[in-house]
DNA sequence: CTGTTAGCGCGTTCAG
DNA sequence: CTGAACGCGCTAACAG
C-alpha cells in the first residue's frame, strides 16, 4: 500500500523535508547524503509513495486539471478533438474532465459551473451559444480558456476554429462548376458562427458564377439532426419537381437524413446526384455518387488550443488571439 | 467573487459552524434564529459561496470523481459510452475523468496510475490487456471498478458486455444462409474476448450449416485497422479467385480497409457482394450492397456500468457479476 | 545537510 | 442555538 511522505518520514526516521528532497529528485540540489538517500528509496521502492493531488491542489490553489466542454462527444469531431486534447494534458502531467452537453444552454452552464468549482486550471468549450461571460468575471482565480469550433463574434476568449469560410467557398466552387450552378445548401444551425462562415463561402462562390439570389439556394432549419436533413431534402425535393442536381449539407446529421429521404423517396439514392458535405468521414468513400466533403484538422486544432491554454496557465498575457486552422477538401469518385 | 465559509464566518460576525449549517440545508435542524439565517443568506446571495472540492477531498479522502479509461475514443462506440457514463455521473454530482490510450499497455497504465492518484472513487475501464490487478491490490482506499467491453476469462471485477456471442450467431446465420455458406470472417485482434465470443458465434454458425473447416473461413491479423482490413481482403480475393461472395468483418476500421481494397481492386465495390459487419454507423445505410451489422447498445451498457459502480462506491459487496447486454441486429438492402 | 512548522478549506466532534 | 479546535497530506518558508 503507497504510504504518504509523512508515513515514510516516520518510518525511515527522517523529517518530511528530507523525504521530499529525495522523492522530488532534488537530493542532489541539497547534499542529501547517499546513505539517506539510498534508505528512503529503498524503503519506496518497497512500499511505494503516492502524491495525494487534492491535498497538492489545496496547497498550490491549483488543481493541474483541465476541463473540455463539448456539445456532443457522439459526434466524430468533437471525439477526436477530445481525445487529442487528453493526449496533450496526459503530456503534461494534467487530467481531463470531459462534459458533453447535448447543445443545451442549461447543462452546459451547469458543466462549466461544476468543472469551475473543481478548480480546473483550464477550460476547453466549444459552446452552444455565446458564453455568458459572468463565469470568470466573479471568480476566485480564473482558469485559463479556450473557445473552440464556435467562436461567437466579438469573443473575449482565445479561439481556434477551422477556416470554414474559405474550405466552403473552395467545396462550393467546385460544387457549383460540376453542377452547373444547380446545387442547393440544407442547412442547419444557422445562427453558428461556423454555419455563417460556410454560408458565406457558399454565397461567394454563388456571386463567382453570377448566381444572384443564393438566398433562395439555401434551405435553412434550426437544429441538427438526421431529422432536419430529412425535412430539408423533402422540400428540395418538391421544390424541384425532379431529382436533385447537386446538395451541400451543413453536417453529417443532414447528410444522413437527406440521403435517407432520397432512398426512402426514389427507393435508391439516385447516381446522377452530386453530394457536398461539411465533416467527413471515411464511409463516403463507399457511396458510388461523387462526393465532395470538407475533414476538419481535429488534432492541429488541439493542438493550438492546448498552446493557447498553456500561455494563459503560466501566465503569460491573455492575448485574445483568434486563430484558424486549414480544412481539407476531400473529393471522391 | 464566491467565499469560503471562512470569509463569510468573518464578515457575517457568526463562526463558521453555524454558516456551514445554514448553508448545508440543515439551519432548521440546529434550530438556528431567523435572523441568523436571513443574514447568512442575504451575504450568500450576494457575494456567493464556492465549495472547495480539493479541501473536501482532502477531508473525506474521496473525490467525487470518476475515471473512464478506453482504447480510443475516437472509436464511435467508445465516445457513445463516454458520453453515456459522463450523463450518468453528472446526475449524481460526479465528474468524469477520460483517458484514451491508443490501445497501448504502456500509456493504459500510466492513465490508470494518474486517475488512482487523483483518487477517483470509480474507474470504467475497457482495457487492452488482461487488467493487473496490482494497481488495487496494495492501495490505500480501492476505488470501484467496472471492466466494460473486454471482459477477460476469470475478470476479478464485475463487467459488463455486449451480447457478442448471441449477435455473431444470428448475424452468422442470416450472413450464410444468404450466402449458401460461402462467407469468409476477416478478423482482427482475435485475442480480445469481444473477438473470441464473435469468432465462437460464427463458428457454431458454421456448426448449424454443417460447414467442418470453420477455422480456413477465418483470416486473422492483430492489429484493428483499417490497414488489416484491406490486407485481410488482398487475402480473400487472392484466395477465391474472383469476386468474395460474402465477408464478415470485425469492425468498422476493418470492413473500411476491405471496402477500400475492393474498391481499388475491381474500381468499384461489386453489387453482389454481400457485406457484415460488427459495430454499426449510419452511413452503412448508403451502401448500395446488402449490408448486415450488429448494433451495440452503449447507453445500456453505460447504464448497467454505472449502476454497477455505484453499488460498489455505496459500499455495498462487490458482486463479482457479469453482465451482458443485448445488441441489435441491422439489415439493410 | 536535516528538522520544524504553519497553513490551504472543509467536516466533525465537543463544549458550552 | 453557537463557537472552538483538530486534522486530512502537502508545500514552502525558516531554523538550525
Amino acid at each position: 500500500m503507497p504510504k504518504t511522505i509523512e508515513e515514510i518520514a516516520a518510518a525511515t526516521g527522517y523529517s518530511v523535508t528530507t523525504v521530499r528532497f529525495v522523492i522530488g529528485g532534488q537530493a542532489e540540489r541539497y547534499r542529501i547524503s547517499a546513505a539517506t538517500r539510498r534508505k528512503v528509496e529503498e524503503y519506496v521502492a518497497r512500499h511505494g509513495y503516492e502524491l495525494n493531488h487534492a491535498a497538492r491542489s489545496l496547497k498550490l490553489q491549483r488543481s493541474e486539471a483541465v476541463g473540455c466542454v463539448v456539445p456532443d462527444l457522439g459526434n466524430a469531431f468533437f471525439a477526436r478533438l477530445t481525445e487529442a486534447l487528453e493526449g496533450h494534458c496526459r503530456g503534461r502531467g494534467l487530467v481531463l474532465l470531459t462534459a458533453s452537453t447535448h447543445e443545451d444552454p442549461e447543462i452546459e452552464a451547469r458543466a462549466v459551473e461544476s468543472l469551475l468549482a473543481r478548480g480546473v486550471d483550464g477550460l476547453v468549450i466549444a459552446p452552444c451559444r455565446r458564453p455568458d461571460l459572468t463565469w470568470l468575471a466573479r471568480r476566485r482565480r480564473r482558469p485559463a480558456v479556450v473557445v473552440v469550433d464556435r467562436a461567437f463574434p466579438q469573443e473575449v476568449y482565445p479561439s481556434v476554429v477551422s477556416d470554414n469560410f474559405d474550405s466552403s467557398l473552395r467545396m462550393s466552387r467546385q460544387l457549383l462548376r460540376e453542377s452547373e450552378g444547380q446545387a442547393v445548401f440544407l442547412c442547419a444551425q444557422p445562427e453558428l458562427p461556423s454555419i455563417q462562415h460556410r454560408l458565406r463561402g457558399f454565397a461567394e462562390a454563388c456571386g463567382e458564377m453570377e448566381i444572384s439570389d443564393w438566398e433562395s439556394r439555401v434551405l435553412r432549419l434550426t437544429d441538427d439532426s438526421v431529422e432536419s436533413g430529412g425535412r430539408l431534402m423533402q422540400t428540395l425535393i418538391a421544390r424541384c419537381a425532379g431529382v436533385p442536381r447537386a446538395f451541400l449539407c451543413s453536417s453529417l446529421l443532414v447528410l444522413e437524413g437527406a440521403l435517407e429521404k432520397l432512398k426512402t423517396h426514389y427507393g435508391t439514392i439516385p447516381g446522377t446526384v452530386l453530394i457536398a458535405t461539411f465533416d467527413s468521414h471515411a464511409m463516403l468513400d463507399f457511396i458510388p455518387n461523387r462526393v465532395l466533403s470538407v475533414r476538419q484538422d481535429e488534432a492541429g486544432i488541439a493542438a493550438r488550443a492546448f498552446a493557447s491554454l498553456a500561455e494563459q496557465m503560466e501566465g503569460r498575457s491573455i492575448s485574445i488571439e483568434h486563430q484558424v486552422v486549414p480544412c481539407q477538401l476531400i473529393s471522391r469518385n
